[in-house]
DNA sequence: GTTATATTTAGCAACATATCGAAATATATA
DNA sequence: TATATATTTCGATATGTTGCTAAATATAAC
């Protein structure tokens, strides 16, 4: 049973669910890029995401400096098919999509690459 | 996105997953049953059954003395399911199975109703 | 009406969790 | 090699949760 609550106990947060939608519409997504979307110190957000790791809901790869985390395989099926119906209500999530979506693009826009990454800390 | 923190918050305690579980199998328990089940305290079992009818998971019915709970109509079907599946490889919910069929045939011998209820407080 | 009993509420101690800033780690760039 | 940067780990604090006992509530039985 351990496992089920591991898996329940890294859903019972409001921002780890926060990251894990963001997660259900962009694959991939860099720490840093989370942080901006959730407001949150970089540490905090590292946390989380160990979290999710550690409940085997996110798996994370190493690019550079850069950590991308993406959904798991091993993420149960049925509780993301429940996260869905439950993310399209929610107003939280919604924003969180509009303002991922400004600092993806912002990405797009960028050239250089430490540029764009100062984004992630300058806000 | 409240009422969803609310059910993962709701599921993220080990003893409310083994409440939950019995209530898979049982329709409806009263709260001494679970105690007996669970072998913690009755205010303890009471206010774990408050937090999962808080979250719409269990719905309470009173009869004389007892109040009995049951699975909420509205309980996400798809996070059942998927609950399903995880205690059917949990050892603690098989444990908790046998517990509970004893609980019950006992309830069955007894003529009494309150011989039968004085079981819950003495194992 | 008094007593017994099932449940809930209140108050409290122990433990867990979320958050931050600072320091440590790892990697790219100059 | 030295510097800058993305992430993680560490230490501290504040808040939340779980468990208990004791008291309160509600109902049945005498």
């Amino acid at each position: 049973m351990n496992t089920t609550l591991n898996v329940t106990k890294a859903l019972s947060d409001g921002n780890r669910l926060r990251a894990v939608a963001a997660l259900m519409e962009h694959d991939e997504l860099c720490v840093c890029q989370i942080t901006e979307m959730l407001g949150l110190a970089p540490a905090t957000v590292s946390r989380h995401m160990s979290v999710l790791q550690n409940a085997r809901l996110v798996e994370s790869r190493k690019d550079g400096r850069w950590v991308h985390y993406r959904l798991s395989g091993s993420f149960p099926i049925l509780v993301k098919q429940w996260l869905v119906q439950e993310f399209s209500q929610a107003g939280v999530i919604a924003e969180d999509r509009l303002k991922l979506d400004a600092v993806i693009s912002a990405d797009r826009e960028d050239l250089c690459r430490s540029q764009r990454m100062k984004k992630c800390h300058g806000g």
